[in-house]
DNA sequence: CGACTTATTGTAATTTAATTACAAATATGC
DNA sequence: GCATATTTGTAATTAAATTACAATAAGTCG
């Protein structure tokens, strides 16, 4: 595991002085793998074996080794971490996390998606007569989302944020349609009793929402994504960017399902949106 | 550069005794990392100063920072590059080319962001008594999500993805209203002249778009987004993941400028929403 | 509230590892 | 084959990390 992430998750377990350590480090990786050990006290102001019993308490031999495994984290270029914004943070520092927490979500996504999951709901979509995208409140954009893309495929593709019209949809729904409902928590009682309409319906009900939920057991089909915890705002922000990204990944796994003569006809679409453009000015050469 | 890599590229620079260490080192890369120098010359059978040296001619400052070097190489060294997702990808290619694309862009993203731009964006906002969030397409869904994200606020927050009804909002502003229009090209002429009419107006735009567009042109303070291109499947991809970002900066800008008081508000807005909630069933200690 | 216990942190000593300086050995050119 | 240059190793030195222990701070219970 990345020894960052790691630093930030075991952060209730350390003292005053392991903390002020894990700031430090947390602060200038880059700069800790090339200190010292007395370089690194001096600059967390505590004293050396603190940081040696830092580096045990991260499960590593001693300072080299955990200068080691730092190095390692970095090395692909991530110090992507789950850092909380905190109340005295200015915009430099805030803006950093953020976009770090939401990449650190993308990363920890891609290593808990389910290949298969998303294969079969490829296979699904592609087979679909009909394809809604339901889902409410910060949900109900990346369903919107959702629809502009697939709108693009030519497919016949609805999107509701209204759970009336959620409902009359599900049930109208009928073999062949496929629903696709859309929530973080898999908490939202509509939602789930939406997915359970359509399905009563002979909908495929596919949901993208947290495994084992409430609304994951109405689904015929689940694609779960696990995302750390989203950063103290209350508001969803990093699961949000997954479920976007998951879309995303849905939409290109239809499009290479339906062969290159069918991606044409994608570039015809982009195409025809031009004459609602500017022209890009010619750069002379 | 990778140092396995250079390794093997100046074995022809070596005296022999340095070949029999780039030869234990290139068969144990892992072990070696893990070694004294004591131990890594005993396995090359030759003395420690030669195995120094060795590190010495890699340009490193020693075997201390040689076995970083060699520790970042070894972590898979991939590094998030915006990979094109190619005909004959599977599913398990091209799930991992999105969201690597999608990591590269945003962290493409973060290292071009405007850290000023966005402070006074975050000033703006703070400041208006009216905002609005213009979008069309691809970014109408980045418009509700700023809208579902600023209207927990309690602030006044309108969003429309319609031309008329933009233009009419566009046409009713006054100053202190602030409209945010969000187009990734910035070349959607509906969308400049609903940010020219809205400047008429006394309205201060904000434009989250790219860098001297038309669009750009037309605003008060702009929000560029450098993003690589997007993954060449005909539509905005990455792009548009960066703008959520850059929305979900925004807010947390906002609600730090309003200070710790109204953010206990923020989550009585979060605890209203239980009620429309399964509730998570709670484990037993 | 104070004595006792436990946990945390720092100081100084010790050990270990890495580097340097120098000498021996090997190779290279004339 | 001798002189020079290069390579390699031994021993000494220096620097770094770790351990042992003492002091301080934080809890806890009477």
């Amino acid at each position: 595991m990345n020894v960052l992430e790691k630093i930030v998750n075991s952060v209730a377990n350390f003292s005053k002085s392991e903390r002020k350590v894990a700031e430090v480090i947390l602060a200038n990786p880059q700069t800790t793998i090339h200190s010292s050990i007395a370089a690194l006290a001096k600059m967390a102001d505590v004293s050396e074996p603190t940081v040696n019993r830092f580096c045990r308490r991260l499960d590593t031999k001693g300072f080299p080794d955990f200068k080691l495994h730092l190095a390692q984290s970095l090395a692909n270029g991530t110090p992507y971490v789950n850092r909380h914004v905190e109340e005295e943070d200015g915009p430099e520092a805030y803006t950093a996390k953020i976009f770090e927490s939401t990449m650190a979500a993308l990363d920890s996504a891609r290593h808990n998606v389910d290949i298969n999951a998303i294969n079969r709901a490829v296979d699904v979509l592609t087979q679909a007569k009909k394809i809604s995208f339901f889902g409410l409140g910060a949900s109900a954009s990346v369903a919107h989302d959702a629809q502009n893309k697939f709108f693009r495929f030519n497919v016949p593709v609805v999107c509701f944020d209204d759970i009336v019209m959620q409902r009359m949809s599900a049930i109208n729904s009928a073999e062949g349609d496929v629903v696709v409902c859309i929530s973080h928590t898999g908490r939202t009682k509509n939602l789930c009793d939406i997915a359970a309409i359509a399905r009563e319906n002979d909908a495929t009900v596919i949901g993208v929402t947290a495994y084992d939920s409430p609304l994951a057991r109405e689904c015929t089909l689940v694609l779960s994504l696990d995302v750390p915890e989203d950063t103290d705002m209350y508001m969803p922000m990093a699961s949000r960017v997954a479920q976007l990204v998951l879309i995303d990944i849905l939409a290109t796994g239809f499009t290479l399902r339906r062969g290159s003569k069918f991606r044409e006809n994608l570039k015809k679409v982009k195409d025809s949106l031009r004459g609602s453009r500017f022209e890009k000015k010619d750069i002379p050469a």
